[in-house]
DNA sequence: CACTCGCCATACGCCAGAGTATGGAAAACT
DNA sequence: AGTTTTCCATACTCTGGCGTATGGCGAGTG
């Protein structure tokens, strides 16, 4: 597999040779760019200052190296989620920092949303899918944690992940308020007031 | 412009010959059947059994029938907007059709659903700015007559856009439960009642 | 009846990206 | 040192869509 790169751990391209892991994160940054469909081989090449011969030495397909990066990009989400269970004990706490986050990992977060304007691809379909179920059932466990029954956690962790995919979409038409905005912050609390219920066991 | 088809409103083909606005419905279709990107000139003149051959005399460009097309959805769902402001009276009964209506118009519904997953699209852009503007001023309205104070309602409105589009991105990861089922029901409930302040003036 | 004009078919040229074939250079091994 | 292996460049083919050029045919019109 890698057996030269494995004497060079620090992932980072020493301008001598690419390997595998290079093609993949710079896949990452295109589709973050320029959505999934932008991901092509050759752009990519003319990008890294490199041919597609290389490519093809590394993957046998365009639906391979997508394959590929899907994963690690996944890998690395549900890295980020379970994080926050482990960092943050209020539950309450954990639903803020759910929106709050928005602005901070920004190239994860950028590659998710383009995910969600592709969806309808089939390699990019099942990974949306367990994304979703990951981050309803974390939304729901934290709204049961504040006492909520099963049934109404459940139709709220729906329905806050909606306003969410629905700000990254409105993102995506450049129709947000900018970040650091009064209109921003005003908007963020009331979908806090809104949607998180008031503290109960802090 | 249309001499000959003005003689035959029935704006169906009666398989003689096409005019501009057969294709524009046509490209409607294929873009809610398979997103922006497919909407290619070759195969919408295969799926409608002629050639490249027509197209080009009727349209300048696939970016002008796309143009046309655009245009044409546009007024069709600002129309369905006021259509929805003159027939409801009731600002609590308008807001909630907002949600009841998700499953009508299914045609126009999937049309805006995949120019959603294309926006970033340069002619795509425009529109869904002017819709979503649009939209989420008939809801703020609605909830400025229910009582809310200005800054309120247009929070509240961007809330409840946010929350549509996301349930329209759910609905394209087929992460949705079937709209007549029991699970809907509970959910689109939780959702009025969460987002809809109960009556003040009914 | 000849003639024009609206509508369409056929056949091009062009471009961009996917994948293949092969060769070459530098590093690694023995 | 000589050989193998690794990694990449070059040069194809192939597919699919865009746009153009041109010709044909039927329906009106004088």
């Amino acid at each position: 597999m890698s057996a030269r790169t494995a004497v060079k751990p620090p992932q980072r391209n020493e301008r001598s040779t690419l390997s595998a892991a290079d093609w993949e994160r710079a896949a990452l940054e295109l589709i973050a760019e320029k959505g999934v469909q932008a991901m092509a081989i050759e752009p990519l090449a003319r990008r890294m200052g490199i041919t597609k011969g290389s490519f093809y030495w590394h993957f046998s397909s365009r639906e391979s190296l997508l394959q590929q990066a899907l994963e690690r990009w996944e890998e690395h989400d549900a890295r980020n989620l379970s994080a926050s269970l482990g960092e943050i004990d209020h539950p309450r706490d954990r639903l803020i920092s759910f929106f709050r986050r928005v602005g901070k990992e920004k190239l994860t977060h950028e590659v998710f949303s383009e995910l969600c304007a592709a969806a309808g691809h089939p390699q990019v379909e099942p990974v949306l899918e367990r994304v979703a179920n990951r981050r309803m059932q974390h939304l729901a466990t934290s709204f049961q944690e504040m006492g909520m029954p099963e049934e109404l956690a459940k139709n709220q962790a729906r329905l806050t992940y909606s306003v969410y995919l629905g700000y990254l979409q409105l993102q995506r038409q450049h129709q947000t308020p900018s970040l650091r905005s009064g209109e921003f912050e005003s908007y963020i609390e009331h979908v806090i007031a809104t949607l998180i219920p008031p503290c109960s066991n802090s």
